[in-house]
DNA sequence: ATAAAAGTCTATTAGATGAGTAGACAATAA
DNA sequence: TTATTGTCTACTCATCTAATAGACTTTTAT
């Protein structure tokens, strides 16, 4: 299951996706529509800002928005982002490998059925987009 | 990800698949080839059993064993029974059903979306059973 | 009978992780 | 030059995970 986090984090780009090139969003307004705990959300978009999806201003005029366009920024590296592994076992994830520890069969049957699970995810979370998460516009 | 706990049933399921219909077999026996710890085997076991997966016999003939045909056990309800859901949103579990606290949005995007992984994952894991993780036997 | 061998069950612990909070600090526009 | 806004580090609290402890019940072999 996807953390509180990584919901809030969709959530806030949805917004923010909405209000792509319209200039700076602040991050209170964000957690007002959203209802997301201010200071949580802060650390959230910081950590988005950190993976070059958003840029920041300060001061008076200050806020967040996307860096790059909505359509450029797949689903899969948001969840990477925020919450981690897509794979069900380290031992198949393509960004966060690592070997099982108590892994003592020669020829583990487990592995390439996650694998293939992770494929089935990611064709899914691959093709999908902040476009495709976009909050609908009210003008 | 997969808690350990999730791996260590896999694995035991797959040995006992591979003795499916040749006798009860050890906790132990199954904590020594799955180096899982022996207490917390006993849990993962009896926890099998009480949703039907398993049989177990006591006294001195006695162990665990599948007590059904291992075609008939999908990977799917293994992981439901000890990892709990499959869907990265409760508001999109099948078996798990939980309906968002924050969600504010009358028309939410994430949802359909994480609908569509979920039956992505489910495709796998639904049509792979007991018997395509069965350790290969060493007579 | 009875002792040894097995599973059963409830409770507990230690550590990790998740969610949220606090507060000082830095930059910027009016 | 001050109010406003984001930055950053650290901390707390609760829950969950992994593992352990130990008393209990059942069963078989002798």
């Amino acid at each position: 299951m996807l953390s509180q986090k990584a919901k809030y984090a969709l959530q806030a780009l949805g917004l923010l996706t909405a209000r792509y090139e319209k200039g700076p969003v602040l991050i209170s307004e964000i957690a007002d529509h959203k209802k997301i705990p201010i200071k949580f959300l802060e650390n959230i978009l910081l950590e988005l800002k950190h993976a070059d999806i958003l840029e920041s201003f300060r001061g008076r005029t200050g806020g967040y928005a996307l860096k790059v366009a909505p359509k450029t920024v797949k689903l899969s590296q948001i969840i990477r982002i925020v919450n981690g592994p897509i794979a069900m076992l380290s031992c198949v994830s393509l960004n966060f490998y690592k070997a099982c520890d108590n892994c003592t069969e020669d020829s583990c049957k487990i592995n390439p059925v996650m694998a293939e699970a992770r494929d089935a995810v990611l064709k899914i979370l691959d093709k999908r987009t902040l476009a495709d998460i976009r909050d609908v516009d009210v003008d």
